[in-house]
DNA sequence: GCGGATCAC
DNA sequence: TATGGTGATCCGC
């Protein structure tokens, strides 16, 4: 149940704090869903157990030329010109709190809710507290914790200021989150050969803690993806860097834990490793008959690329949104009049993110948790997009009251199918020359 | 196109 | 007492 692969969480009693999370989840509707899950991913386990033994020899002889051939096709494509540097900033909210409050200096910090934390702060990783844990069991593993209510408009300002750092390297670089950039420097090192990429992260690093009084870690390597595996590996305040070489890259990716890598999340580790036996990058790649028997085609490639360390693509293509979706969480009702009042709050809300972005939407979602923590999700889509708040919330009501009567803790509503509304006939229009309408 | 699931942060 | 919010993607229908 707990996750200790988080960097920091190495000193953690761990069999203390599983039993401390243990005692106060138990018998909760949360834990109790997780449970229902959790037997549902057993089975789903049991399953692909038994299709192995089904397997012949020749198919599994099969199958290793199949995997041994994207392997090839793959390794023709690694390209290791290219330097990349992650920059992830180290606990980043609690380390901004702390920053601006000497007074928490050397104590344990979390910034979040009660309900669920977003930040721990190193002196509080030891006692097992991490990111996504809610508050109320953190204080349980450690009451001396501090709980900080989030300033998201500070954490925006410091992250507005290192992204300027950033762009003296990189014009293009790529902002992952509020702490965390991808850096292409191959450019810049070319324009100074004096540097190396080392002494850049170095650099950089220097410059976010002279600038910011915060510290980064920064990940070196010939990929995205690798660098920002290698961000994690020296943190907080360090550096790692992967050479640019094939042996290297691979003998660096195989010794990883798969929960390491950046797309394999709890579910998927859970099946590789109880299915499979696959702990290690090591396992997934002398496993790969049987990862190409039983998973998909883009499941198997990505497991395939990620045993040679070779990432998808590393341009940065600029990507518009393709939803918008505001989502609620309230002390669980079934009362008809107040479900349909926050249905509405949130359809207000994104009329005016729409109206904003001068959008329209043609598929209005709506996501539902009950009580008991399933999740439930319902969409419509209509032939013309809309973007009035009448519009929207008269579709989302409907949808909602399909669902009557029900138990919910948490209403969401989602926009997608966007597109760049019409602009609307004003007098003005008249005395304007009004650029051309596409369609 | 819809709904369930997974993932990252 | 008590387990978040936003956006993306994939899969199977």
């Amino acid at each position: 149940m707990a996750d200790f692969t988080k960097a920091g969480m190495q000193q953690a009693d761990r069999a203390q704090v599983s039993q401390t999370i243990q005692e106060a989840s138990a018998g909760s509707k949360y834990w109790q869903h997780q449970q229902q899950k959790s037997e549902k991913l057993q089975q789903q386990i049991d399953q692909m157990i038994l299709k192995q033994s089904t397997f012949s020899l020749e198919q599994l002889q099969q199958a290793r030329k199949l995997a041994d051939q994207a392997v090839d096709f793959w390794e023709q494509r690694r390209n290791t010109d290219r330097s990349f540097l992650h920059v992830d900033m180290d606990a980043f909210y609690a380390s901004v709190e702390i920053r601006d409050c000497p007074e928490l200096q050397g104590k344990p910090v979390a910034v979040g809710t009660h309900a669920m934390l977003a930040t721990a702060s190193y002196e509080a990783r030891k006692y097992g507290i991490r990111s996504a844990m809610p508050g109320f069991i953190a204080l349980k593993l450690c009451p001396e914790l501090t709980i900080i209510a989030p300033n998201s408009a500070k954490y925006r300002q410091v992250s507005g200021d290192i992204r300027k750092i950033f762009e003296q390297y990189d014009a293009n670089c790529v902002a992952y989150s509020l702490d965390e950039a991808s850096l292409e420097i191959t450019g810049y090192l070319k324009l100074h050969p004096d540097l190396n990429p080392w002494t850049t992260a170095e650099q950089i690093r220097k410059q976010i803690f002279d600038t910011t009084r915060l510290t980064a870690s920064v990940g070196i390597a010939c990929s995205r993806k690798l660098a920002k595996i290698a961000s994690d590996y020296n943190k907080p305040n360090g550096q790692f860097q992967v050479p640019a070489q094939q042996d290297e890259i691979i003998r660096f990716v195989r010794a990883l834990p798969i929960r390491k890598i950046s797309g394999i999340g709890r579910v998927t580790a859970t099946i590789l490793q109880d299915a499979l036996g696959i702990k290690t990058v090591q396992d997934m790649y002398d496993q790969r008959h049987l990862l190409q028997l039983l998973f998909k085609e883009s499941s198997f490639d990505f497991f395939i690329r990620t045993t040679l360390g070779i990432s998808e693509s590393d341009d940065v293509t600029p990507r518009e949104r393709k939803s918008i979706s505001k989502e609620h969480t309230f002390r669980p009702t079934n009362d008809p009049a107040e479900l349909l009042e926050i249905c509405s709050i949130l359809a207000q809300q994104i009329a005016d993110i729409l109206c904003a972005y001068r959008c329209s939407a043609q598929t209005i979602g709506l996501k539902l948790k009950l009580d008991s923590f399933e999740i439930r999700t319902r969409a419509r889509t209509v032939y013309t997009a809309v973007y009035e708040f009448e519009d929207i919330n008269r579709i989302a009501q409907q949808l909602l009251r399909k669902e009557f009567p029900i138990r919910l803790r948490l209403i969401g509503v989602r926009v997608s199918k966007l597109q760049k509304q019409r602009l609307k006939q004003t007098k003005l229009d008249d005395y304007m020359i009004l650029p051309q309408q596409d369609e």
